[in-house]
DNA sequence: ATGGAAATATCGATGCCTAAATTATCAAAA
DNA sequence: TTTTGATAATTTAGGCATCGATATTTCCAT
């Protein structure tokens, strides 16, 4: 009979089976949607604007926190290492988007900010970014999106706990 | 009255400002979710089976198709870059875990299949994995899961016509 | 004060991931 | 045939990401 798998899938979760548990099943809708729309952002960035998903990311931080915002600090909020972040702030040094600035209260720390430059071109790009998100929300409509809101803040409660306590 | 951001935020959340339209709020949050599920996930794998969630998903797909897949199909499957599957796969030849066989139909193609002891080890670490997924959704109740199994699934819809097109 | 634990950032090794170029094969048309 | 174009996989170069180790500095209990 040739059930043929409807192939091309092209998914992640193509992973899942029936015999799986409903759970890894959601989980991997999850991650399917997800890495869908941020394939699809990265490459509109690099595309339009020559930068990378992470240096965007590391920038929208700053935007939002014109004080700056110390390196570790920046690795909680983009759920990095900070090892990573070290990297991802050298480049956009060496870019000039971003300084980094002696911290006067702890000589361990730096202060990261955007430049003038860097600001400029960020709001350029975010104004974009927001666009494209947008459109590949286009599909649900206001209720939809509010339940899906709102169902996540509980997922987020939900695996922060079970991830946290180890 | 110092609204004093409730801070110690570790999300990249964080990203959202009031003034940024809902769709990107719950786009933010969205991937701060899956972030944090994948992180543990990852971390988890490594510290208890010493194996990559790369590798991982690999093995997932080929669990599922036991006839083999073609090195492409991976690819689409797994939603990542051919070049990328061609490391992975590699590893995991390397590992003994997998093997590459020639396409008797298509001699560019290979075909990718579990080896015995591939098969045997994912097992192990599927049944595990789902145990974990299980944990970090136990926050939500049935009917919740299942809205958001289905509001997901629109939303999948929406994003791959909107990235589909152009 | 001071000695030890914790915090801040960086570095090095390793592996994932993409985009673009390359090699080899296939398939269909001139 | 032989050319043409598409497809399958790899390779290369650059950047992202983790982990673990290191050097400095800070904090605190003595």
């Amino acid at each position: 009979m040739s059930k043929k798998t409807v192939s091309a899938a092209s998914d992640t979760e193509t992973r899942a089976t029936s015999e799986h548990a409903p759970d890894l099943r959601l989980w991997l809708r999850t991650l399917a949607c997800t890495n869908l729309i941020e394939n699809h952002i990265r490459s509109r960035l690099r595309a339009e604007f020559d930068i990378t998903l992470p240096r965007f990311d590391l920038m929208a931080q700053l935007e939002r926190s014109p004080q700056g915002l110390k390196m570790g600090e920046l690795s909680k909020r983009m759920m990095v290492t900070g090892g990573n972040v070290t990297g991802i702030t050298d480049q956009l040094v060496a870019e000039g988007l971003v300084v980094r600035e002696d911290s006067p209260k702890d000589r361990r720390a730096y202060i990261v900010k955007l430049t003038p430059e860097g600001r400029r071109s960020f709001r350029k790009m975010a104004e974009a970014h927001e666009k494209w998100v947008v459109e590949l929300f286009v599909g649900m409509d206001e209720n939809q999106r509010g339940q899906l809101y709102e169902l996540l803040a509980v997922l987020k409660t939900s695996a922060a706990k079970a991830a946290g306590k180890k």
